[in-house]
DNA sequence: CTAATTTGCCTAAAGGCTTTAGGCAACTGA
DNA sequence: TCAGTTGCCTAAAGCCTTTAGGCAAATTAG
């Protein structure tokens, strides 16, 4: 019988298209079999479970994610900055729904601080450097930050805006615009 | 044989308490059969399936939320309601975070119109008008808050804040703070 | 270039959840 | 009390996960 050259990383990517066209909750170990056509059985060889899988597949968006802001905060900075990390997850969720829910996917502590999740914390400080606000107000403002991008995107992708008129992209401009203001002027209090 | 007496009622609000107890996605038609000591397809009468199930659950969330969310308001504007609104969300995800994730159930566009999920975007409005905003300023707003109060809460409870010393109660009413601040002092543009 | 070893995919099988069909007993109301 | 409705049951099929054990293909060693 001729193999069929199934590895993790291909299992992982596969399982990775596979969520953006189904949604991250229907990716299954037996439907990634059925792509490959070969027999269930046949992957628990090359990931440990289904909860490995998904793992797997949480770590390859969030590193998609990281290396795309990273690419995108190349040489900029202030409102520019925040704006164009904004644009990249709203991009991201976008084009690639299934993974940016993967992004989300809670990962044990361990796995989460080896992960890019990691990267994209220190780039949101990196952001905020540009603003000056002292400890803890930046860590407050991280979390505000990571709040306002995932919970507008989630609302967004969920269909939570598609009873008004207003367009989206609008809505997301607005908030980038109001949050650097808000940024800027903070005196603390 | 004696009966159960199981009413679709009843399996809902079971159902609501399992999702907090285990987790709303680890709610399973079988699970309350084993809780109700019935057999599973005895359920079947009760709920149409296992989405119509997490819908009633879904909808009882909202229902609870919008209830809270009502009292807490009363009497109550300016930055005072907005951080009741806030804390109402918050003290309720915490202490139902099963709930509070069933609330987040995506539903069909028809069930969501009929969702009490229609008067807590009506409250938020209602915040607002204590804020002079225009449209589609205030539509803007509205989709922040629900952004950041929904994505504060989702990054909280998924753990994603338990690496930093910060208090998460402290980074809430600052983000409250702000967020009164920024649409307060919000000019248009 | 074989022979030994590792490794990939397979069959088999058990266990769990969902959902439908059909049946009997227990309530309900006339 | 008797007919009708309703609630819970058994049976069964379909799909997913996961483990165990086996054979053949690929790789490494002699």
């Amino acid at each position: 019988m001729a193999r069929a050259g199934i590895t993790t990383e291909r299992l992982t990517r596969a399982g990775a298209e596979l969520a953006d066209e189904v949604g991250f909750d229907q990716v299954t170990v037996s439907e990634l079999a059925r792509r490959f056509d070969v027999k269930v059985a046949s992957l628990y060889s090359h990931v440990k479970n289904s909860h490995d899988l998904k793992t797997r597949i949480a770590l390859l968006a969030l590193e998609e994610l990281a290396d795309r802001a990273t690419a995108a905060l190349a040489g900029r900075s202030g409102k520019d900055a925040l704006a164009a990390f904004a644009d990249t997850y709203r991009d991201y969720a976008r084009q690639h729904p299934g993974r940016y829910a993967a992004a989300q996917f809670r990962l044990d502590p361990g796995t989460a601080a080896a992960s890019a999740g990691v990267r994209q914390a220190g780039m949101t400080r990196a952001i905020l450097r540009g603003y000056d606000l002292a400890e803890p107000d930046q860590t407050h403002a991280v979390r505000m930050l990571g709040g306002v991008i995932h919970g507008y995107l989630s609302l967004e992708l969920g269909g939570g805006f598609s009873h008004t008129a207003v367009d989206p992209q609008e809505s997301w401009d607005w908030i980038v615009d109001a949050l650097d203001t808000l940024l800027r002027t903070w005196t603390g209090r």
